[in-house]
DNA sequence: TGATGATATAGATGTTCATCAATATGTTTA
DNA sequence: TAAACATATTGATGAACATCTATATCATCA
């Protein structure tokens, strides 16, 4: 999967805040949580969760799924692999992986 | 390579901002320049080149080197690779290599 | 030593953004 | 239908930050 110039951009800030690491890494950990569990775990109020929440949707790292009154997120692995991947890229991380195979 | 949790949220911003990442991109392939060299890549002043470059190097993605009047920055892999691992294990994308091995 | 060139620092400015209280919207249940 | 609950939105506030101009520091060279 191919990220967008755009897309890796939006990530990467929405990776900056600490908290909203934070916020990623126990949805990353615990699969799916819904808005007042995230709330339950940080010491932030309800609308800045929901505010966090909203900037990890919009840069598709995690998905909404809304089931009555409720809303669950969970983590999308394929965009945040395909982040990793574009990082490494980028970096030069993968200069191993990239090199032309040996015969 | 272990990095503090200080460290992974420096890093982290070092890299959310695009103008950043892109000169940390062009030292990865270019493998080492000096301040003007990176300032005739992007359309910014060179005060501003002088920032980035230092906030990098605060991060520890940068190593600084001082030849006479020049200074030549290059990126330190160990420090971004252990970044990369970092941000894998919080992201859970590490799952299938950190299993135990099957026996 | 004085001029030129490379880089860093200081200070200012406008923007982005994390956060909150208040409120709105939508959903369940008594 | 009214109350209680879950989530989203609005608007405000203070802090962080990217960028610039001006200037300082330091090294080289004529």
């Amino acid at each position: 999967m191919k990220l967008a110039t755009e897309d890796f951009d939006r990530i990467s800030k929405a990776l900056a805040d600490p908290q909203r690491c934070a916020i990623l890494q126990k949805l990353a950990m615990t699969g799916k949580l819904n808005c007042s569990d995230v709330g339950a775990f940080f010491d932030v109020s309800q609308p800045t969760v929901s505010h966090h929440l909203k900037e990890l949707a919009t840069a598709h790292v995690v998905e909404k799924e809304k089931q009555g009154q409720f809303c669950f997120y969970h983590v999308n692995n394929e965009v945040l692999s395909a982040y990793v991947s574009e990082l490494q890229r980028r970096l030069g991380l993968n200069a191993i992986l990239a090199a032309p195979r040996a015969r």
